[in-house]
DNA sequence: AGGCAGTCCTGGTAGC
DNA sequence: TGCTACCAGGACTGCC
């Protein structure tokens, strides 16, 4: 499941393929995958082409890339989304949902998503705070990996929420980038049990907790970024080059890597959650 | 207005 | 073997 990390990586990777090309056709072979481009397919095909494409950009978990015409080219992979460059005439993908060629006949973009819940649209830039952003991102706070990220407001914001405290770390306009993985890996670390309250949660510890989804997503992006291939820009939920190194995420039942204690696995919001039950005690009531 | 349940989707797997 | 049920889960929608 691409969080920010992953997301990092396929970035950088469209930065390396496919800024400073242009856009000669545009097939859009899924209409979910647009489904976010209000005008539909057909609107998105005909003013992408002849674009030329500039800069990839990232916010938490989407990223877009900047059109000459000034709009940007959003995506968000989802669950399962992934951008291809591929050579032209390379067999189509089972999930192909869109197709992009360029005038220079180069490799082709595509993007390519079993379970669609990710997708593309064209978006108006918008500045935030001081910073461009596409309107449909324009609530989503910055992420830890931003140079701007504020930790102190990003403290305060999270301990003003009365909710749990997974579910605040989960809420991409407190803090961006982490999802469900990243967040209980985080909370291993901070030894936080998930249904803690946030408003019951101490300056530092609070700051703690952040730091750590900080720090757990930058040691991922160490290990993602460096195994892609250079012509295959991708990123891939099952393929799981960070499984590695996740202390909980996925290992029930399997010994705590700081005290033994099996790893417990408990239902919230319809998905799981992996915790230490003695590093991370559930609180009371 | 903030919090939160419900919804979308498909491949893999467990169970019968 | 072949069916059904369930699970993965990010983010938006709409309700309270």
């Amino acid at each position: 499941m691409p969080e920010l990390p992953e997301v990092e990586v396929v970035r950088r990777g469209l930065h390396e393929h496919v800024a400073g090309r242009t856009v000669a056709a545009v097939e859009v072979l899924h209409p979910r995958a647009i489904r976010r481009h209000l005008p539909g397919a057909a609107d998105f095909a005909v003013r992408l082409t002849g674009q030329t494409l500039r800069a990839a950009r990232r916010r938490g978990k989407y990223l877009w890339v900047d059109l000459s015409g000034g709009d940007a080219m959003l995506a968000h992979l989802g669950m399962s989304g992934q951008m291809l460059v591929q050579p032209v005439g390379a067999p189509d993908e089972k999930h192909l949902r869109v197709r992009v060629r360029f005038a220079d006949d180069g490799p082709e973009l595509r993007f390519v998503d079993q379970r669609t819940f990710g997708g593309l649209a064209l978006a108006e830039i918008v500045e935030v705070d001081g910073t461009p952003l596409p309107r449909p991102v324009a609530h989503i706070a910055r992420d830890p990996m931003d140079p701007a990220f504020d930790a102190d407001a990003a403290v305060a914001a999270l301990r003003r929420r009365r909710t749990e405290v997974k579910r605040a770390l989960l809420d991409q306009t407190l803090v961006s980038g982490v999802g469900n993985i990243y967040a209980d890996e985080a909370l291993w670390r901070a030894r936080l049990h998930g249904l803690r309250a946030t408003d019951k949660l101490g300056r530092a510890k609070a700051a703690e907790l952040l730091a750590h989804a900080a720090q757990v997503m930058h040691e991922a992006l160490g290990e993602g970024g460096t195994s892609f291939d250079a012509l295959y820009v991708n990123v891939n939920g099952q393929s799981g080059y960070f499984d590695r190194s996740l202390a909980v995420y996925g290992r029930e039942d399997e010994p705590c890597r700081r005290c033994g204690t099996p790893v417990r696995r408990e239902p919230f919001m319809n998905r799981s959650s992996y915790s230490c039950p003695r590093c991370q005690p559930r609180p009371r009531g």
